[in-house]
DNA sequence: CGGCGGTCGGACAACGTTGTCAAAACAGCC
DNA sequence: GGCTGTTTTGACAACGTTGTCCGACCGCCG
């Protein structure tokens, strides 16, 4: 394996100097600095990066996830993955076992490693407030990916996905297209999306001037058969439903499923929108109206975040922390006005 | 930080001992090792595996990929992280960049660098013959990934999966069922998978004695557009076409949509199976039937073979290390015998 | 009592890197 | 020559761990 020594010896300087070119220390001549770069370039070397750890001048940063989605999970990790590469960081993957109490324990454990600089937790885990609140009072740096609006006190530093403003403008779609009765299927509870898309959607049905019926809220999960079961009772009991707003793609795709059985034509008799612009709503038949966000682009933007949080000289205060990403809508075949022709190509 | 002394401090002995203990070191007493362990779960150490990976003791390995499919990624990784956690080997995620020559380099200094024990490689690039080759006589420890047979020469660590037979079987049963006409839509050529499961299509034809007819063997990519784009074409030239194997979920659901825009009963009028078990052929209605096979495990194994690579004693010859997988074939809605029955619930 | 195996601790080196500090070499200036 | 200042080098410690070697202590056996 080729160490600093190895550069220094085909460069003829001090190894000290090759350090120096590496770190970018100002006090050395462009002269040397160039031989030294193109020595690093002939040997293609890279620094032992658990030198750099074990010395205290390298970090790992750990991305926590506990969601059994995977496009979701690879374009974040992806994300972070290609932020840190340019900084030097490391990444460690750390899935979750499906078992909360467990995971916090875990993640606890974890952040006391010597060797991890920093966490990026995402939901649910990001979203237990009381949890992250210990976690960085115990001096431990994070970034939480969560869904929300920026707060003021950007005390923890948070990816904020602004599910609220994304479901309002579906909701307020649905009904510029003259849907009167819309139907919400929430997700998982412990997920702030859930409470933030239905608040979206009543603030949209609210600005609009249209009544909160809360019979039209289902509670649910965010999986394919709870999309499927909720949808069957509603449109048995209330047939009069002309639009639903499933809390993710998952959800919408069991709708999909369940009123094809029952026989419905979308978007005729019904208008579906999800969440997430997942690879099912681009394949399903019709395609899914959603609500899509750059998940690399999130993944990137906590991981400058939280480098920025480890990289800083620790007699500083904590630099601003707290960025924002709204979801763009994307229509597509699932919604129509009511009534109004089907979805043939 | 907790490290090895502050356990020696806690539990009363030197650090050596701990070390001792921690290692496996058989001469140390009972009692020791039992109040040294003790102390180990109360201030929860957990070794520092940067000192380790210097020291040369510990090591890690890369998860190589370049493949759009999510769930089959995270699936692998995660039997990957699995396997490695349980014993104490760290996982490095390098996903492609989706240009062949360019990762081949990348991969490269990848193998080269100091804290890299081994590779996991993945299709595309793990069957790459030439370009793996050329890493193992190279000296770099490496498992590979790809489909096909175990060979009786595992000069190379292979975890192999038998998508022949998985492809024999599927159109073993669309034949029960009655259909005579089966069309086989190709994946991408780079990927050997494509030709695995062809090669299993033929042989279950030319086991039932039905001719191989080259014309309702279609080339195209893994994708939704490529499977709606090849099966409305021969559709339209060919429509005694009663049965369509795509060579994986994503171009069966590129079918799907096909068909169903151009008024087609599924699996009345066309039966559709593809390969990989995805969340969509769970998801899609009518539902898929496919192949299965568990990527967790697959990851797991090879990187169970890998570990078995890099700890084994240098001068010792390498073990024996060619494992292979069988996918599970599961009937869904999307098959039926011709003509037979809708997929009414 | 002397020697032996089992058990433990101390001292030290090593892995590759970076930070600190002192010192050497060289320049330009009075 | 003596001064300041820049550039380069060397020596050394440190990060946490493991391996090697040696010495100390124990109880046990001959």
């Amino acid at each position: 394996m080729t160490t600093i020594k190895d550069i220094a010896e085909h460069a003829g300087v001090s190894f000290k100097t090759v350090s120096r070119v590496i770190n970018g220390v100002p006090t050395v001549s462009r002269e040397l600095s160039e031989r030294v770069r193109a020595s690093i370039a002939a040997l293609n070397y890279v620094p032992n990066q658990s030198a750099r750890r074990l010395r205290g001048t390298a970090s790992t940063v750990a991305f926590v996830y506990d969601n059994p989605n995977s496009h979701y999970v690879v374009e974040l990790q992806e994300g972070i993955i290609g932020a840190c590469r340019q900084r030097n960081f490391e990444v460690m993957i750390h899935p979750g076992c499906g078992n909360a109490a467990a995971d916090r324990r875990d993640v606890e454990n974890l952040a006391r490693r010597a060797d991890v600089g920093g966490l990026i937790l995402t939901p649910p885990l990001s979203e237990d407030d009381s949890f992250v609140k210990r976690l960085v009072e115990a001096g431990i740096d994070l970034v939480r990916i969560v869904s929300g609006t920026p707060s003021p006190d950007p005390a923890i530093p948070t990816v904020h996905v602004n599910d609220r403003q994304a479901a309002f403008e579906l909701v307020a779609h649905l009904l510029a297209l003259g849907h009167e009765r819309i139907a919400f299927l929430e997700g998982d509870a412990v997920h702030r999306s859930t409470l933030e898309r239905r608040k979206g959607y009543e603030q949209a049905l609210r600005r609009y001037r249209r009544p909160v019926d809360r019979s039209l809220i289902v509670p649910g999960e965010y999986t394919f058969s709870s999309g499927a079961k909720r949808s069957e009772s509603l449109l048995a009991k209330g047939p009069d439903v002309s639009a639903i707003v499933a809390c993710n793609d998952e959800i919408a795709a069991g709708v999909l499923f369940a009123t094809r059985c029952a026989g419905l034509e979308i978007p005729r008799d019904l208008s579906i929108v999800g969440f997430e612009d997942s690879p099912f709503s681009r394949q399903s038949w019709p395609r899914l109206s959603t609500a899509r966000q750059s998940n690399r682009e999130l993944g990137a933007q906590a991981a400058s975040l939280l480098v920025g949080q480890i990289a800083r000289s620790p007699d500083r205060e904590k630099p601003p922390c707290s960025v924002g990403i709204t979801p763009e809508v994307v229509l597509r075949e699932s919604t129509a006005a009511p009534g109004a022709g089907t979805a043939a190509k």
